[in-house]
This record gives structure tokens, C-alpha cells and sequence, in this order.
DNA sequence: ACTAAACCAGAACGCAAGTTCGACGGCCAT
DNA sequence: ATGGCCGTCGAACTTGCGTTCTGGTTTAGT
């Protein structure tokens, strides 16, 4: 077997990375090599741009060779820091549990305090919510968590089996029952949802909804 | 009188700023004075340094001496260019009229596609827009602009006087009616409101509502 | 035990790039 | 016409900063 390959940047990349972010941004242009050296303690240039080089081909920064300063974080990098570039992966059924969710169909731009790594949103379908003042078409931003506090709205997902199986997704409110999870519509008309524990899967938990008119 | 005092920038300049920023933005990292001169057509360094020294003293930038490309856009030129953050400034009746406009409390980052260049967020106070999905403590956010449609939400000053006088803010829909305009709340325990059209002002229209949890 | 990979040090090399100085012409106003 | 700004040139100087080479340690997989 061949020795674990590394698909991703190493904790020590990581926080170089974020320097370089946080110094372009603040400072107005990135650091030079000796600049970040000395900030992650490493009293060798060429140790940085070993660094560097590892983070290049991981494409997380460009580099434009022998010119000063020449890192330039790339687009899904800054933007992860900015804040914005939500991916919208889907529609979710507010009235009964209808869809699952797709691939990403779209990219919403979020207020970076809304917008935690790795938040996504969804379209409300159906008006199950609408008690909670969330309608048909609203965008919801879901910040993946597995569980949930009682009272919270969430994403669940309902699965068929024990062994998985597509399911169905929707948009409750959450409770917890003696020995089921009440997944409660915000609407009058509709009934809650009665599942045992070992079918629902908590998605993530709703922190903002955004409608436009 | 005195000769013509410089008190801004030179059009060389001018054209030298909007260089530097659309070469930082896009290259992501600001240009070096030889950059720079090559760009412009000066031959010399100097001349280059001569027009930055006369940038940082009328403040669009700031320089870092001795450091390659330590030429940084100061803050109001950046945001110029980017967009975002939109102001908060203040919070407005949703019950009955009661609050006007404030100052700028604070600032709320905004996808791009909402913030109109002059577009600002309140925060709701009250439930009077509870039918229409907009809950006390909501923000909404406001596309200025003096004329709405029959239907539209929108932000009026209704004056006290055709003279102005302070007023009084608030959200309502707005709907013309024979000879005044009807300010319709979508809460059913409560009135519209009628107003003669010479006192009321419309403030802007609603472009989106986001609700945290 | 051998090896690959991740991580590090130090030093030397050389171009990149900021700074500074002396000089020039054009354009005003006094 | 004289002096003061604005814009310009060119060259010399000095430092900033990326690159590269030769080493080293530690860990984990085979």
C-alpha cells in the first residue's frame, strides 16, 4: 500500500496560511518569506519555502516567482475568509419531508459573521414554517451541528432503515419525547412528525433565514 | 490672490491611484515603483516616488518606507471599490410610528447583491409587519428611494406638518388611495393608516429581510 | 534496518526594488 | 527676469527578499 498520501496542508501550513491571509489583509500585501519566518518562529528561509511550495500545490496560494512579495491567496481562499460564497446545495421541504439535498446549485454571498467555515444554505419549499416566519422561497443558512438543543429549527434527515438509504430531508422544529424525537411543523394545519432516534439524522441547525423581495 | 492651491490630487495621480488599486486587486499584491513607472510611461524611479509621496499626503494611500510594494489603499478607497458594509442606522417602528431615523449604530456586512451602493439596514421594532413575515427584532434592509409601487414595504416619514418638523418613521405597506395614501400593517389587530400625501415621504422599499437565531 | 517524508538550520548568491541626489524645462505670478 | 511649483530624467547607492545548496532530526511505514 502506498504511504499515506497527503491530500490536504498539515496543521503548520494552516496557520501560515491564515498569516498570509491576515497580514494581506490588514497590511494592504502579503509577507515576504523572512516575514513569516520570523512570525511561525522558523529561522530558516528555505524552511518557509518548503512551506510555501507545499501550499502552492495544494492550490491555496499563487506564487509568482522572484518577485517580492509574490503569494497571492487564491479566490476560494479569500473568499472562505471574507466570509462570503455560501453554496446553496439544495431545496429543502418545509411541508412534508419531499427532497433530499442535491449538489450545489448556486453560491449566495453572506455576511461573514453568518457565515461559520463550512455554513451552508438551502431554499425553504413549502410554508410547514410559516409560524415561524418562514416561507415558501426564503433562504435558510445552516450551520452543521449533529445535534440540537429542544425548541431548535433543524435539518433532519429521516432515513428509511437502520442501514441508510437516501431518506428525505426536511425543516422542523426539534423535541425531544420519552422514547422519539417530535419533529414539530410551524403550521396548524400539519401534524408533527413522530421518528425513533436511530432513523433521524440532525443535519445542522438553522441560524438565519434571508428573503428578498 | 493665491495661485491655484493643489487641494487634491493631479489627474496623473488620479490615474496613478486607480493603477495601483486595480493591479493589488487583481494580482494581489500591490505594484513596485518601477511597476508602477513602466504602467505610467515615466522612466524614472524618482518621478514615481514624487507622485506617491504626493498620494500618501492627501491620504488615499499609505506607505511603509524600505519595504518592497509597501504602498497600501487606505481604507475609504478600498471600500470604494469593494462594496459592502452597509450602515445601521437605526431602528424603526413596525407597531405604530414612533422612532425616527438615528445615526449609524453600527455595520452589518451584506452580499453584494443586496447592497445597492446606498442601501442601509434597520433593525424592526414591533409586530405590526408580523403577517408579512417581518418580526420585531428582524433587520430589514433599504433600498432608498422616494416613489413606491402599490404593495411595496416601505420605509415613510410621515411629517407632522407640511413644513417637516421631525416625524415619524415607520414600515408599513403602501397602497394610493383616492386622495391620500393608505400605510396598510399586516398585523390584523391594527389600523392603517391614512396620510395625506404632501406629508409623507417615502424613505426607500424593502429589498430583504435576515433574521438571526 | 532501510527508506521516504515532514520538518528544520545556516549560509551564500544575486536580482528586485526603495531611496536619494543633482539637474532640466515649462508654467505661472510678482 | 526671477523665483517658485510641477513634472520629469538618470544614475548611484543600499537594502530587501527570493532562490538554492548542503546539511540535519524525527517519525512512521515496509
Amino acid at each position: 500500500m502506498s504511504p499515506r498520501r497527503r491530500h490536504s496542508m498539515s496543521d503548520r501550513q494552516a496557520t501560515m496560511l491564515k498569516f498570509i491571509g491576515n497580514f494581506a489583509s490588514d497590511r494592504g500585501f502579503p509577507p515576504t518569506v523572512r516575514e513569516i519566518g520570523v512570525e511561525m518562529e522558523i529561522s530558516s528561509t528555505s524552511v518557509v519555502d518548503y512551506h510555501l511550495r507545499a501550499l502552492e500545490k495544494f492550490g491555496h496560494i499563487r506564487r509568482v516567482k522572484k518577485l517580492s512579495r509574490g503569494i497571492e491567496l487564491t479566490a476560494e481562499t479569500t473568499e472562505r475568509k471574507s466570509g462570503h460564497g455560501v453554496p446553496i446545495v439544495g431545496r429543502i421541504a418545509a411541508g412534508g419531508p419531499i427532497e433530499a439535498i442535491n449538489n450545489p446549485l448556486d453560491k449566495i454571498n453572506l455576511p461573514p459573521d453568518l457565515s461559520t467555515d463550512d455554513a451552508y444554505a438551502l431554499e425553504v419549499q413549502g410554508k410547514s414554517m410559516i409560524e415561524d416566519l418562514i416561507d415558501d422561497g426564503d433562504m435558510i443558512i445552516v450551520k452543521p451541528q449533529p445535534d440540537a438543543d429542544d425548541g431548535d429549527i433543524v435539518v433532519g434527515l429521516i432515513r428509511d432503515s437502520e442501514e441508510g438509504g437516501a431518506g428525505e430531508v426536511t425543516l422542523k422544529r426539534f423535541y425531544r419525547e420519552d422514547d422519539s424525537i417530535r419533529l414539530q411543523p410551524a403550521n396548524s394545519d400539519m401534524s408533527p412528525i413522530y421518528v425513533d432516534p436511530a432513523l433521524l439524522e440532525i443535519q445542522g441547525k438553522v441560524v438565519a433565514v434571508i428573503r428578498r423581495f
